[in-house]
DNA sequence: AAATTTATACGTGCTGGTGGGTATTTTTAT
DNA sequence: ATAAAAATACCCACCAGCACGTATAAATTT
């Protein structure tokens, strides 16, 4: 099961985006310490593939309309713990990458970097070693200099009545528009608008939207 | 220079993921039907090269930082008109496909395809017809069965300056803050304002910053 | 059963942004 | 050289949202 074993590293691919798996599968075919054992466009569909296949590495997108990348790892941690998990992001935000890294991933490479890069993951994490791209170290680096900033790694809890409120300043409504969709009092609106961004820290919709997008909230 | 002579397409590839340069590369390259000329994932030094280099085709992602694919694909027409330009994009949103088409590129084809689509695509275009995958078509025949709804086509080409703007404000920062930043008054920033939610036809921040995000504005 | 969270709602004063303009200078494109 | 686009700046009236509050019913959690 070890890549000592059987001499190849064997290889799952999750991403949302077929042309992406056909890439990486096809310059990991050009490499013989590589073996791709399976692929999706589908989280839940690699869920059970990989159940039966036993990869020894998933490589999985974080951006997938299905299941985020973090809910698969989550998942995959728990059901198979000993199955190493390289993320592969568009992004370095910082919400991401901590998000991930609570859930125990053994990489995180950005997609703006090359296949090399991709390949020295790959056989450092089968080593039981981590790795992570350049700029995902240094922004978790500025995490940790930047010793208790306000913008924390809070829980941003919103209320399900308060993520529509939210849903709807992102659609461009007033509080009196929210009000009336919601039947409720524009006061109220604007009590759950006081409500959001105390919570979320935020002093204004610019921040609050950008916040929604990361956390995938909208 | 036309495939027929040298037997090969030649292709140039662009985009911002060196990743899925390197994926398509690798794809290609098990083919002799095609030949990678060059790439780069930076849409301005690509047009350098693309000068000497004189692909047949040039496979441009569309949401780049740098510069986008419309923008590119603008220049491209202007420059090289007999260059064939293939987009790969993630999105299939009318704006974007409607924009293209408008620039007049011969093919479109979205990342969740797979490589052998995007080999069709490729050789149909070298032949001189247009490509467009599924999804593509399908909005396009929307757009027309749907006669002329709000949404219309609307181009969001924001001026450097409005540029800066917009970043600001997604800074949280307001009209007097910005003002200081840029050592202009607050009310250019005022004016800056709303000639940026003209051109986008947003009618809040929350709009606002979603496209400035989508477009990969900030 | 008690405590907490969530969802509801109102008052008031202030200010920052909106929408309506107009206009000049500088830069870029033709 | 000239037209067009971009960047600069101001005026005025209006009101939506913010910052302070306070308060109560309903649902959840402990």
């Amino acid at each position: 099961m070890c890549a000592f074993l059987k001499n190849k590293l064997s290889i799952y691919i999750v991403d949302d985006h077929q042309i992406m798996i056909d890439g990486i599968k096809a310059l990991l075919l050009s490499d013989d310490r590589f073996y791709v054992s399976g692929q999706n466009t589908s989280p839940l569909k690699a869920l059970e593939e990989i159940e039966k296949n036993r990869p020894d590495i998933l490589i999985t997108d974080i951006n997938m309309k299905e299941l985020s990348g973090i809910e698969l790892a989550k998942k995959i941690r728990r059901l198979f713990p000993d199955l190493k998990i390289l993320a592969l992001s568009m992004h370095d935000d910082r919400a991401t990458i901590s998000d991930m890294l609570e859930v125990g991933i053994n990489g995180y490479v950005l997609k703006n970097t090359g296949m090399e890069e991709l390949k020295s993951a790959l056989l450092r994490i089968s080593n039981g070693q981590l790795f992570f791209s350049e700029d995902v170290t240094a922004e978790m680096m500025k995490a940790i200099s930047e010793p208790r900033n306000p913008l924390q790694k809070q829980n941003v809890s919103l209320t399900p009545r308060e993520i529509e409120i939210v849903k709807l300043i992102s659609m461009e409504l007033n509080n009196a528009g929210i009000g009336e969709k919601l039947f409720i009092s524009e006061r109220t609106v604007e009590t759950h608008r006081k409500n959001i961004f105390r919570k979320t820290n935020t002093k204004s919709v610019a921040g609050l939207i950008k916040l929604a997008i990361e956390q995938h909230i909208i």
